[in-house]
DNA sequence: CTCTTAGTATACCATTCGGTATATGTTACG
DNA sequence: CGTAACATATACCGAATGGTATACTAAGAG
């Protein structure tokens, strides 16, 4: 790495810090190269340099902290060997991921379920299927192996994704995730799943 | 009603009507006035004679559509004695009302999920938070009435309203939420969050 | 020493945006 | 009949958009 090309990946960095921290407040739609520049401190030129146009380096972005948190999510679940273990170490994982950064999963879920954006469109697709697909597998082990019963593992893969996203879509929009998205509440999350809301009076399966 | 006013009536639900079909496809900021105007087949100072900006027009779709869904769902969930039909009442209707025209709740999820638009920020806050109440209402009464196990009735209302949310978040962007969105699934979501998805074994709370 | 890299500054482009102005027309109601 | 409601057509506004062009510079690399 020369001392050149060093400082060009800085500056780079800086234009990716920057506009992150931007898409994740207005949108990539709202959100003006302008404003960018502005707030990396670098010329219009420059950015074309870097990036080919906006939509690149919008892409460049999820892809960058898409990549980081997939690896993250994956290595914790596989150090886990019961599928409660799995499901809970996956949500916790979530929940800290959005807590140390919440611009992130932020501009994901807006990206995601916001207005569709043509340039963009199907990037986080496949990304998310991939996330979807980590769960799927767990279930279809869980029912494989007697820890849950036997059902669509695409449907317990849904209502589950859908019981820890939900909560970190709309506590990542809020002031204080770390407030709202704690280890207790990912305890919960998985208990409520795994057992559900009802009493249980005299509901044996067993022989 | 008048014949004049009633010609009236008529370009402004025609207003109404294109700019739902619109709002819900590119959303907010990405639809122009012009591309409403082209589909409604209207002159800009009309739109203008009917509503005072854009942003009072789509207020005025929101609300519309908000207050006929709001309504349909405290009586279908009135009509059902027991906590568990209530939630299946909820989820079907839901899942209804989605089916009958994917655009309604399309627009909602977009807009609330999506980048944040300054002119519009605060509107759709108040009439989720009146759904959710309506849903921590019937955790209370289940907890009350010994149907469901003593917990926070926020907390189940949250991961309730999670199952049966995200789903019509996801699928409405699909081309055909009907295939999806089927009171099979419904009955399935409601039966998870009352039962759990483990095998329950000899797990006996009653004496 | 020269060439390439990574930048700056400034100016400009066409297009689109939400919104307004103005002037004209139709038509139903009092 | 006259007036007010509801509409048309056309033209315009300032501001902002993404993107490009030109000219110039600092400095490390070969």
């Amino acid at each position: 790495m020369s001392v050149r090309s060093d400082a060009a990946a800085k500056t780079r960095e800086r234009l990716l810090e920057e506009s992150l921290t931007l898409f994740s407040q207005r949108g990539y739609a709202a959100t003006g190269i302008r404003d960018i520049l502005k707030a990396a401190k670098v010329t219009q030129p420059t950015l074309y340099y870097h990036f080919a146009d906006k939509a690149s380096l919008f892409q460049a972005l999820i892809e960058r902290h898409y990549g980081e948190s997939q690896e993250q999510l994956t290595a914790t679940i596989d150090s886990q060997a019961s599928v409660a273990n799995k499901l809970l170490a996956f949500t916790t994982s979530s929940f800290e991921y959005c807590c140390a950064d919440p611009r992130v999963p932020r501009l994901m879920f807006q990206t995601y379920f916001g207005a569709t954006i043509p340039e963009i469109d199907g990037v986080l697709d496949k990304l998310t299927e991939k996330r979807f697909r980590l769960i799927v597998k767990v279930m279809e082990q869980g029912i494989q192996f007697g820890e849950l019963s036997p059902s669509d593992p695409e449907f317990l893969a849904l209502a589950f994704c859908s019981m820890v996203d939900q909560p970190i879509n709309l506590f990542s929009r809020k002031s204080r995730p770390k407030k709202y998205l704690t280890p207790e509440l990912a305890h919960a999350i998985v208990k409520l799943f795994l057992s559900g809301a009802s009493i249980r009076t005299k509901n044996v399966t067993g022989p």
